[in-house]
DNA sequence: TTCATTTACGAAAACGTTATAGTGTTGATA
DNA sequence: TATCAACACTATAACGTTTTCGTAAATGAA
């Protein structure tokens, strides 16, 4: 009924534990005869070593902490799917930390985990510890021997193995589309500047423009408060970019730096006599299943959170077993790739 | 440096490891003078008791397994978020195995958790796993004492508590609503049998017919392979739908038994002509991003996802909690809410 | 026969905790 | 002065492993 253990194995046989466990490791200590006995013993009811013994004994424990900001959420789910999958394949397990944007979740979260739980982190981090700009339970853990990669929402302060997105390039190549698309009043839709990959993306879009000698124009960039995105504010967002539109009626194209803010301002759009993608192309950032189903299908900048999570658990676990040397921290560049879909064909 | 440990502070303070023990658990045996100077020590040093000996040696690791079978999907995540929330709130951290919708991956993450990592499970089975009827990993895992709760895709066959969503009654509220709106020719577009809650769908919404003295047809009914919501084969999934929809002009409305099917025939039907909500009415299930940020967007039937996994953690941890006596299972039913959007407003 | 070597196993320590059961010193009581 | 309790600790076992070291018995060589 309960668990099996080596002592009870032991007990039953009438050997000793260490006969048992030589036994089960086919140790040449041990006679051909009694390790057959043994190994069908464990066999016939089913032994596994409990997880947490050899966790104690071996001082590592083959898990990695992930820890994300959210988790209804398409881009990371992508992320904690790479992650899983190489994870898996190396024989780890994966434990889920949810810091719901919030420092202090995020710290005790980290806390919690770094006793003895797991053997490594990887974490973005949340907006707020963003806006506050405490790295501390990031130091610490690393001091500790903790290893941590970024991902994402990176720390350049932080030194440690990163996997980032290049949200820089993957802005610019979009803005770009839209210039060869014969587009010139280009509008930004973007987040306030403290958002690091917002304040990247805006900075593809002026590079973009630059490149192309179109002249920058604050009129043509909203950008929107955090507290939007919460729940039930929808209608702030809604009015806000309609607001933004209906000002700005030359505008022949927008570039925004998420999906919502994309469908948000082609509904607008819509909603204002505009056709899609006929008088106004949109591209967005980040391929999620909005972009796909949206009507017209959105144009996107996708990011391959797959691709992220699986360099970022390669990168963490080398680490892990690499135990003689310590490869020096890297960060990684995830290319993005622009998908073109309806919101933004010719004609 | 490394991990601060008991043995390391006794050693430091020349006392023994029962002391320290003691005195940081403020034991009235150590006197106020030891106790006061090991407290210290340790909070100034930041001690933690290691988590994996405390497991190991309390037999209990304050950890739940969650098995999803997909963590890129939006109903999922918000049940994760729904336990994560409650399982923190009571010191429980959570572990996520990923089945992938795989029989073989459900049962080896099953067991790799059950070897002492984890003290019980929440999970929803793989499709795999409902097509198979295999169910041992779930009958061993209760017999060894490690209580499961499943939610959402549950196993009549299988006895433990179960939270569910009341699938039947929210198609039925949906399509009696569309009723009530004037509809009466109603599609229903759903998947094959075997999957669980397309099944139950489909009979919410033969009820429905049935109520109000509507015969049911089949012609009106478009079952879905599953194997159309694979990545790359959407175009299968439109074409099927546009046939269904071409070959079917008289259709004044649709249940879809989800939001792809729904957006799907949105668009489909945009393509033929048909204006919404003005001459077609449609409905979905599940209260994602996509139903919200559809256009129109769309009315659908909401799971309430957060609350099915607070009750599902709730179900474990009381039964985790109560060791005196065994509370008989429960199967907790979550009602579902029609949230009303553009897809089936009046004119 | 004696000593060395191999064979086949067992004892014990260790990982970091906690809980139970000692133990030596002090001070009070009979 | 002997006894006893209270005090303030320490030792030990236990959780389930692995691994190093130790050791009887059997074998082989001299």
């Amino acid at each position: 009924m309960q668990k099996l253990t080596l002592k009870k194995i032991a007990r039953e046989l009438d050997v000793s534990i260490s006969t048992v466990s030589k036994s089960l490791k086919d140790s040449p200590e041990i006679s051909e005869d009694t390790r057959q006995k043994v190994k069908a013993f464990a066999k016939l009811y089913n032994y596994r070593p409990n997880t947490i013994a050899l966790s104690l004994k071996n001082r590592k424990t083959k898990t990695i902490g992930v820890i994300i900001p959210e988790i209804v959420h398409h881009f990371f789910t992508t992320v904690v799917s790479g992650i899983e999958k190489v994870a898996n394949e190396k024989g780890y397990t994966v434990i889920i930390g949810l810091s719901n944007e919030s420092f202090d979740k995020e710290v005790t979260n980290m806390e919690k985990l770094a006793n003895g739980s797991i053997d490594g982190f990887i974490l973005s981090v949340s907006r707020e510890t963003q806006l506050k700009k405490d790295y501390h339970h990031l130091k610490e853990s690393i001091d500790h021997g903790m290893p941590v990669v970024l991902f994402d929402r990176t720390i350049p302060e932080i030194e440690c193995d990163k996997v980032v997105v290049d949200d820089t390039q993957g802005a610019k190549n979009a803005v770009l589309k839209l210039i060869s698309s014969g587009c010139t009043n280009i509008a930004l839709i973007t987040t306030e500047d403290h958002v690091n990959v917002g304040k990247l993306r805006t900075s593809g879009y002026q590079h973009a423009l630059e490149e192309r000698g179109i002249d920058f124009s604050d009129r043509l960039v909203l950008k929107l408060k955090d507290e939007f995105n919460e729940e039930g504010l929808e209608g702030q967002l809604n009015s806000g970019i309609e607001l933004f539109l209906r000002s700005n009626p030359d505008i022949d194209a927008i570039f925004a730096v998420n999906e919502k803010y994309a469908l948000t301002a082609m509904k607008a759009a819509r909603a204002l006599g505009k056709q899609i993608p006929s008088e106004l192309k949109v591209v967005g950032f980040t391929d999620g299943v909005l972009s796909k189903y949206a009507t017209p299908s959105l144009t996107t900048v996708s990011q391959h959170g797959i691709q992220l999570g699986e360099k970022a658990a390669e990168l963490l676990i080398r680490r892990l077993e690499e135990d003689d040397y310590e490869p020096p921290y890297q960060t990684v560049v995830v290319e993005t790739r622009l998908i073109e879909r309806e919101s933004t064909s010719q004609g």
